[in-house]
Parts: C-alpha cells; sequence; structure tokens
DNA sequence: ACTCAACGTTTACGGCCGTAAACAATTAGA
DNA sequence: TCTAATTGTTTACGGCCGTAAACGTTGAGT
C-alpha cells in the first residue's frame, strides 16, 4: 500500500520561495513577496506566479484568515532533497552512489576537518547501517 | 591567462550522443544515428538535430572524408561530469560537499564494500590530497 | 551529365520555465 | 457604503528542450 507518491517536481527559481517556508512555517504573502523581491530582485507578478504554480502542483497550501493568507509547505525540503538527489544519481552516474562519491572526491577539495567527518559518518553506517 | 572556457551544457537527449563518442572516436553518423534509433527509438531527425545543436554549441566536431562524416567529441566525459557536479553542488547544496555526502550517506544503502572503498580514498585523500 | 543516397541546415511545434502584465475578488477601514 | 490594499487567477512571451518534417548540398556510381 502506497501512501506517499513522489513529490511534485520544484524548479530552481520555486525552490527559493519553498526555501523561506522551509525555515519559518507559515508565511504570508507579503513576507514571502518583500523578501524575495529583495534577495532575488523578482517583481510582484513573478513571485505571485510561483506561488500559484507551487500551489497548483501542491507542493504548497495557504489558508486565508481574514485579510491575511497564510502560506504552509506541503513538500518537506527532505523530500525535496532526496528527491532531487536520486534524479541527479540516476542520470549521471545510473544510480552508482560509489562512483559518484569517487568522483566528488577526486574534483572537490575538502579540509581535513571535513574528511574526519565523513570518516566517522562511515563508521556509523558500518556499524548501524540503516 | 585562462584557455579552457567552461564547457557548453549538454542536456540529457543530447548526452546520449556524447556517451556514444565517448566510448568510440571517432564515430560515422550512420554509426551514431543506427545505435540511437535502436536504443533510445528516436527517428533520423531528432538525431541529426542532437549533433547538430552539438556541433553550433562547439561539443562535437566532424569532418568530411569522402561520402563519411566522421564525428569527434570536444568536450570530454570528464569536462562533462565535473561541470554537472559542480551545478548540482552549488544549486542544491550552495557548494558545501559535506553536506552532499552526509545527504547521500543518509539517504542511500551502501555495501560493506562500498564503504570501505570509500574509506581508503578518504585515507589517500588525507595524506596525498591533490 | 544525371540521379540517388548520405548528410547537414532550416524551420516548426508543444511543453516547461523564468518573467511579468492585466484582471478579479474580497475585506479592512474611511 | 465606497475605496484601496491584499491576494489569487488568467494570459502572455521568449528561451530552451525533445521531437521531427522539409529542404538543400554534395559526391559516387551509372
Amino acid at each position: 500500500m502506497k501512501i506517499l507518491n513522489n513529490p511534485p517536481h520544484i524548479t530552481e527559481a520555486e525552490s527559493e520561495v519553498m526555501k523561506l517556508l522551509w525555515q519559518k512555517e507559515p508565511l504570508t504573502a507579503i513576507e514571502i513577496i518583500s523578501k524575495l523581491k529583495d534577495q532575488m530582485d523578482w517583481s510582484d507578478q513573478t513571485i505571485k506566479t510561483f506561488l500559484n504554480r507551487l500551489h497548483k502542483k501542491k507542493a504548497i497550501r495557504f489558508e486565508k484568515s481574514g485579510r491575511n493568507y497564510l502560506y504552509y509547505p506541503l513538500v518537506t525540503y527532505d523530500e525535496y532533497v532526496k528527491a532531487a538527489n536520486r534524479s541527479f544519481l540516476d542520470r549521471m552516474y545510473n544510480g552508482a552512489v560509489g562512483m559518484l562519491f569517487a568522483k566528488f572526491l577526486e574534483e572537490e577539495k575538502l579540509s581535513e576537518s571535513e574528511i574526519d567527518q565523513l570518516q566517522q559518518l562511515l563508521e556509523k553506517k558500518k556499524k548501524g547501517g540503516s
């Protein structure tokens, strides 16, 4: 019995709206619009479009409380990241996580402490590995 | 003095053409078209379009040798993967490799041997870290 | 010299995405 | 009750992408 369907696809611009909602929920339209207007240099109309599209694809919902509309995310950050990761992993590495790690390790410089952290994560994974 | 510009953006469909060329170079148009026709169920025209677009964006080049056209990649697989990785890393994790690793480790199951392999890679990185 | 096949080039078209204007509805306050 | 502000909805438009038809060129063989 499958309950959770795949989260809807959230585009990069739309994700800016979601990021706000993942930080604090709910937000009013004014809050969302004014913040993104600054940060992203978007017009109000543009932001309204994204809110509308996100609503249509059921990534957010809103309630009206008097004159204010309150926005809530319906897709969690984790669902979003997970879906994006999966899709990238499949596209680029045919699902082979090992390959992905190897490539990133080869390309990106990691500080010693980052490496230590990863080693600890791997150790934990080895034991409790869920 | 900058010599290498960023590689052009190669879309998913286009990458199917590139994959062939990364396996064996050069290839003739017939080879490319007939292979993708089967594998991808694309029409000849579609494949020609991709060849053309890839050429326009300088991801491939071709030579005419008599009646045959020979295709060569201009973008290497490594450049392609590297650019895609960078772009994904920036988009999703703001460039923080550590975060990316943590998320993938959390989500994907790794076999014990894969974990061992990664640990070795990390060890090597720690010492010789290029 | 002419024709057919092998290729490249141009044009097209619907869908998604970033961007935004214009229109509609509703409600708090004058 | 009228108005202005707040917010949602509809429509638009150019660019990229997947998909493909139509057209043009050139060279090998007749």
